[in-house]
RNA sequence: GGGGAGGUGCCAGAGUGGCCAAAUGGGGCGGGCUGUAAACCCGUUGGCGUUGCCUACGAUGGUUCAAAUCCAUCCCUCCCCA
């Protein structure tokens, strides 16, 4: 593909690129160009704010250039500083080396593992003595880190900064420099620590690397950049349900920038939805249904996109029971029932806190009891209202919490105690 | 090294001897409305078979009939000066 086309697949979605014309020049001239993304290996699980990245290292291997998926093992013990308010705690070192590993699984649903290398930054960091690391913090000022938002704004504001937070950058840095980096890529949030590798490749004689920021994308709740820790993720690996519920439950205003980040769709197809919503011809859930089948089928498969369209429609739009909800046999429990109250004694019957405790569907009894008061519990479709029934477990049950929480229960074993 | 200010529930932030499981806001959860969207309204938000009991306001010990609140020591953070 002339370099041409190929700048303008890779122009898709990106916020910024910097410099474009170098871009295109080592394009031309290399043809096959490096390009690093740096991992944290801090939490496991790849979530679609990531995807919005892998998907742009997909395009660049469909198009023959080289991925490095850099695992920031070592710089994972400091943590990035990025918008945080606090100092991470560091993570022990076996954790690290599991999260790495399944990072890397999750990111080969997008990415293709024969054109991906994978590296780890503790490969050279940690061969770092003393008088290296002053040498690339020379090349650093104070006034200028503190130019970066998020430690200005924790310095303004008297929140303590670590000494050591202060290396992470430079230590990203010089992976750009043990790695010759011809491209890094990251979220708009990274810039500040993009630009910094330029500079520094250009203090060790590199020629700067060409960096590509991301939009970071919104979480389910509409607001927040998708995150684990503010629990407003859709995870990449979560099972198809999960997936296209939490799809379901963006808000409308985001629909269409799901659309254009996470999908392959062609920009005037998105288009024309876009303009048909607009004009009301198009229902909105009609088209968040479109996204969440084709998030789906792109993590999973077609089949069970359908599969789990069906479902979401029959317990949802219909409001019946799901076909496979979980079951839970509670009959070890039932032999060692606190039967302190008499009326527990008859030994076939459970306490419905207890039940609720036992299934999962709550956390602890009082939360249980919250719930029950709060009409959120229903057993074979029928409300609870009395806190103290017991539930007879001589019939399997369907227990429900809230409107889309269901377990079956019931009584399996002969035997037991 | 010297001086000063602080550490409260998931977060922010009141409370300075009993009326405090701790105001208020945010977030979460649940209910109503709906398209499992948003907005809005209501309830709830430490544990426990719960008109009561237990554990909790940085940590430990003390004063007191009674401590988040007073005292001592320790740990941590911030500011100013050097």
């Amino acid at each position: 593909m002339s370099p041409e086309a190929q700048l303008k697949l890779i122009k898709r979605n990106t916020v910024e690129i910097i410099r474009e014309g170098d871009l295109l020049r080592r394009i031309k001239n290399k043809g096959c160009l490096k390009i690093k993304f740096g991992v944290d290996p801090t939490t496991p699980d790849i979530h679609l704010g990531h995807s919005v990245i892998l998907l742009k290292l997909r395009c660049f291997q469909d198009l023959g250039h080289q991925v490095i998926l850099l695992i920031g093992d070592f710089t994972a013990r400091v943590g990035d500083p990025s918008g945080r308010i606090k100092t991470r705690k560091p993570l022990s070192s076996r954790q690290i080396m599991a999260n790495a590993k399944t990072y890397q699984h999750q990111s080969f649903k997008i990415l293709d593992p024969a054109k991906t290398k994978v590296r780890f930054n503790s490969e050279w960091l940690s061969r770092m003595n003393f008088s290296r690391v002053l040498r690339l913090a020379s090349h650093h000022t104070v006034a200028r880190m503190l130019e970066r938002d998020d430690f200005h704004k924790r310095y303004r504001e008297n929140y303590p900064i670590g000494l050591h937070e202060f290396m992470y950058p430079l230590m990203q840095a010089y992976d750009s420099v043990a790695l010759k980096a011809d491209i890094e890529i990251g979220g708009t949030d990274q810039k500040f620590n993009l630009l910094l590798a330029r500079q520094i490749q250009k203090s060790y004689g590199q020629p700067p690397q060409i960096i590509i920021t991301m939009p970071i994308l919104e979480g389910t709740d509409g607001v927040e950049k998708m995150s684990k820790s503010l629990g407003n993720y859709i995870g990449i690996s979560e099972d198809p349900y999960e997936m296209y519920s939490k799809i379901m439950s963006i808000p409308d205003e985001l629909i269409f920038r799901y659309f254009r980040l996470l999908t392959d769709l062609k920009a005037e197809e998105i288009g024309s939805k876009e303009k048909a919503l607009s004009k009301g011809i198009l229902h909105p859930k009609e088209a968040k249904k479109d996204l969440a089948r084709w998030i789906v089928s792109f993590y999973w498969d077609t089949s069970s996109a359908k599969a789990t369209e069906d479902k979401f429609e029959r317990v949802f739009e219909r409001g019946e029971l799901p076909p496979d909800i979980i079951y839970v046999d509670v009959s070890d429990s039932v032999s060692v029932s606190e039967s302190v109250d008499a009326r527990a004694s008859k030994g076939d019957t459970i306490w419905i806190v207890k039940l609720l405790e036992l299934t999962g569907l709550a956390k602890t009894r009082s939360e249980a009891r919250r719930l029950i008061e709060g009409g959120a519990v229903r057993c074979d479709g029928k409300k609870i209202e009395d806190i103290n029934v017991e539930i007879s477990l001589r019939n399997e049950h369907v227990l429900q919490v809230g409107r889309r929480r269901f377990v079956r229960v019931g009584k399996k074993a002969e035997g037991g105690t």
